[in-house]
DNA sequence: CTGTTAGCGCCTTCAT
DNA sequence: ATGAAGGCGCTAACAG
């Protein structure tokens, strides 16, 4: 390993102390110009870098925030980690990625991790990490921005943000029912998810509240991803080819939900009609453009790394939870 | 700020030195199990967890590892990243990620920062640092992977690993040949890129030696996503209305382009062929799907990742340049 | 098997 | 405007 060049190099070389060559880097102004240029130059020549490591160690700030996501290679996440990147950079943080991979365990190895690399700040976006596990890991770091779940207990060096699934969900079946559907299914993500469960609350009130009991038991479970919608599509459909349109958890569920009726010979809109989540690039590139819950995912990114900056300077960012609201975008999927 | 607990607050817990907390735990063998186990204890009861950052002050080592891309929004990269992550986590490594967003100082200034936070390796895909830039920066780090650019000299510490552009592009344009096309024009992507660069030499190569110097002017730049493809596609129609098939820089590009002879009423394929490429998820969900030159994203990631662990490992991965194989998938946009 | 000593490279505090 | 002393939290090397 190529031995590093340090303070005391420096200081040694213009003969003052590690002090002045400290001073001098930071760019404090307790110092006449005169020495701080004579001290930059050698900087300059030895290629001096500052060990940000030994730095971190005396002040106890690392100017590293973690993220983590479910998976980086969602459009989705990837939106809105390139916010969090962009935001982080413009403060001069660095930026750690863990993906949680689907993976509980993996997860938690990444949180601890994290706690390890002593990240300033972090923000998580986690569906599926049991509640309880959330707030021991909130309790450890110094700062955190949760994303996408609420938390029944607010916390001082927290702050959420989320987009009100319950009033997307509203307004996708409130246009269907307006289309005239009766029979409207729901492919509703996994399970633990928090953002799927505020889903089919509201799926299930909205059924309940327009007479429509029937459509209770078209909720179907399956993974976020194209190939989840195209299984859950098959599921449904073969046990309830009544179903006349699809809500779909976001947008990869929607595709493979297309693809699942195209495979069964249905038409979209013709036959069945489908609504996406998120309008993720993508969802305007289908044939048919997918009708989706549209969110602004890299404004969310900068959003939730915003708080985290003013977290991380000490304010106290108000309101405690920022709540985006969709807006449904009408392409052809559902027009 | 919380106060840390530390070693010492262990030790005097537990009523032994700081090095047997240290021992215990790191899990070294040199303890006996009784001791361990009562420290191990007191280490849950006071929730302690070892600094990072000190550790790594003493050690010289972070296990930590930077990954810079141009745009983690770009599904391209997005993949990619996955297949980093997944492996860095693999192997207990935390991933830094940095986003270049198409600037050059963006990007020094990431690298600097890789640099401080004394990053143990460095994966860089940077198609745009000039390479006395990129030299530069690779004598500073201790090992380094670079992907998708050769580099004229080869470093010690380094290695390469890169998709053959030239041979795909070859592929695609002896496909376009066969297909019986005369006029067979190219969205370049940016001028600085390396890959680019390959392609249109391939591409100039090819020209030539088929006897089809007019394709020698059918050359267009334009930035590598949907929107730089479709203005791209509408300057290169209006000034060569001849064209019958387009050879895009990558997939979003190829997007691009199917937009651009669509709002130009020229259809795809019967009118105009495009062929795209890396066969990004999105190609073949597209309408028509798209023809693409396949290389297997993830996997990439994979590999450029396992060929830093080893180098931080001490080995030397042998080749030094591992080079991907681009195969044409045919779907409609050239069937 | 356990403890002691000596830093890792830097910044904070206090002197000068 | 500059320097000296002390310590951040930990581990390597050596004793015992």
């Amino acid at each position: 390993m190529i031995k590093r060049v340090t303070l005391a190099d420096v200081a040694r070389q213009a003969g003052v102390s590690m002090q002045t060559v400290s001073r001098a880097v930071r760019d404090k102004d307790d110092i006449s110009t005169e020495t701080r240029e004579r001290i930059m130059a050698i900087v300059n020549e030895l290629g001096y870098r500052p060990s940000g490591i030994a730095r971190s160690l005396v002040t106890q700030r690392t100017t590293t925030v973690g993220l983590m996501v479910p998976d980086i290679a969602n459009p989705f996440f990837s939106e809105i980690a390139r916010g969090v990147e962009d935001t982080a950079y413009a403060h001069a943080y660095s930026l750690f990625l863990c993906n949680a991979a689907e993976d509980i365990e993996r997860e938690k190895a990444a949180l601890n991790s994290l706690l390890e690399k002593q990240v300033d700040g972090v923000i998580i976006c986690s569906p599926r990490l049991p509640m309880t596990d959330l707030f021991a890991y909130l309790e450890q770091f110094y700062y955190a921005v949760v994303f996408n779940r609420d938390l029944s207990e607010d916390i001082d060096k927290v702050r959420l943000i989320y987009v009100d699934d319950q009033e997307g969900t509203r307004l996708a079946w409130d246009h269907f029912v307006q289309l005239g559907h009766q029979k409207i299914g729901m492919l509703a993500g996994p399970v633990q998810s928090w953002s799927s469960q505020q889903r089919v609350a509201s799926f299930r009130a909205a059924c309940t509240s327009a007479g429509l009991d029937g459509c209770l038991e078209l909720i179907e479970h399956c993974m976020p991803t194209i190939a989840g919608g195209l299984e859950g599509t098959e599921r449904l459909l073969s046990d309830h080819p009544e179903i006349t349109a699809i809500l779909a958890f976001n947008d990869l569920v929607a595709i493979g939900a297309l693809r699942g009726c195209q495979n069964l010979g249905r038409r979209v809109p013709q036959d069945i009609e489908i609504i996406g989540s998120d309008d993720i690039p993508l969802a305007s590139l289908m044939t048919p453009p997918l009708t989706s819950l549209h969110v602004p995912h890299r404004t969310l990114g900068v959003t939730v790394m915003q708080s985290l900056i003013q977290l991380l300077n000490g304010e106290k960012p108000d309101p405690y939870r920022i709540i985006f609201h969709p807006e449904l975008t009408l392409r052809c999927s559902a027009p």
